[in-house]
DNA sequence: CGCAACATACCAAACGGTCGGTATGTGTCA
DNA sequence: TGACACATACCGACCGTTTGGTATGTTGCG
């Protein structure tokens, strides 16, 4: 029983402890307010591991952007609310799903491309496309669903399933703004209702009716 | 023709002049991203003149969020939307004109507590706190509104006029997210076109009816 | 005079980034 | 098989600059 032989010379870890580091400090301190040895000591790295990986402060926040991309986008494919059959009632789970994972500690469940584009979208542009990229990259994926429920039923609309879904994402954002500036997720969950009972609305459904 | 005296020692306008220098620099590279040295130079003063108005850094952030409560509370209360007889259409026309704003630099229509609060909110919980003032100090105002139109129209509700307030406020911040990551303000008043539908169906309101 | 409103000069710490070096593979060809 | 060339991953001392903040004036007005 022999090891496995490493051919491709193993993406160092270094580099992936420095992203995830990243990840939570961004998120509780913004990209200004976090070191370079914040992030060293926080992965358990030195200096020249960084600079090895990334070839400036900078960098590291774009391949931030990107790892936050990559992860999202795992979760949310292995999240639950893919099961129903109706596009609709994914629509309306997808907008549950959302409600539930926002609870604990305020770093944990808010979004690191929505903070890091907010905060450097004028001095970092290459940082802000690479939040933009992982924003919409999510958002294509609601509205494949908004738009197959619209035509299932046959709802003739004066809004596009690109703008509805786009729409979700700025509840969702807005309310992780309230939710720190009150410092209580409650207020994040509740807009969460509001859009919930908006595209009840949008598709003619009663408040009633089950997701 | 003798000039007015002064007789409240005019609060030194170095003070002020510092203020606007903060709403305008945050706004663009955020807090931590603004030194106070940027901030002396953009308001044309010494260092000495700043630590002679502010104790520190984080209470110039405090200032300058109290500042922007001040300014535009005036701004808000100077706005025409409070026209309409109707509650309800005065709450339209607010939607109407936080859209109606939404043009040029992003930096110029973008909201200072919100990006602060989004920032700061577990590094500087005093700013954060201010921000939270501010912020819904002014949903406050709009809640009234809300509050009456749905009492002069006898909507038998499962929202408070205090929620709606907020999730106006949630839209409202959401959208600048969204903007600053795709560098498009169109972004954000297409959201606000959904808030609108959205508070015209809880009303009961035709899409035409005019605001 | 006395005090508020500044200006100037300065400081220690923290900042992003560089650099020479080591340890450990990995591919290749005699 | 072994040895030479080269690459990757990482270390940590160091550099020049910028940082938030202080100490000590100076100026002008009631």
């Amino acid at each position: 029983m022999s090891r496995p032989t490493k051919h491709a010379p193993e993406r160092g870890n270094a580099r992936t402890r420095l992203l995830e580091a990243a990840r939570d400090l961004i998120r509780a301190k913004g990209f200004a307010g976090t070191s370079v040895d914040d992030l060293c000591k926080a992965a358990d790295v030195t200096k020249g591991a960084f600079f090895h990986h990334f070839a400036s402060k900078e960098a590291l926040g774009v391949a931030a952007a990107d790892f936050w991309a990559e992860t999202t986008s795992a979760f949310f494919e292995a999240a639950p609310y893919h099961g129903p059959a109706d596009p609709l009632d994914r629509v309306l789970a997808y907008v549950a799903f959302r409600k539930a994972i926002i609870e604990g500690e305020i770093a944990e469940f808010t979004c690191l491309v929505g903070t890091l584009a907010q905060e450097v979208y004028a001095s970092a542009p290459g940082i802000r496309d690479a939040c933009a990229r992982s924003m919409f990259g999510h958002t294509a994926t609601l509205e494949a669903d908004i738009e197959a429920a619209r035509q299932a039923r046959g709802i003739k609309a004066d809004w596009t399933a690109e703008s509805l879904a786009r729409h979700t994402q700025t509840v969702i954002q807005g309310a992780f703004v309230l939710a720190k500036a009150a410092n209580d997720p409650a207020l994040a969950r509740e807009s969460l209702d509001h859009l919930d009972r908006y595209i009840r609305h949008l598709f003619h459904l009663t408040r009633e009716h089950a997701a």
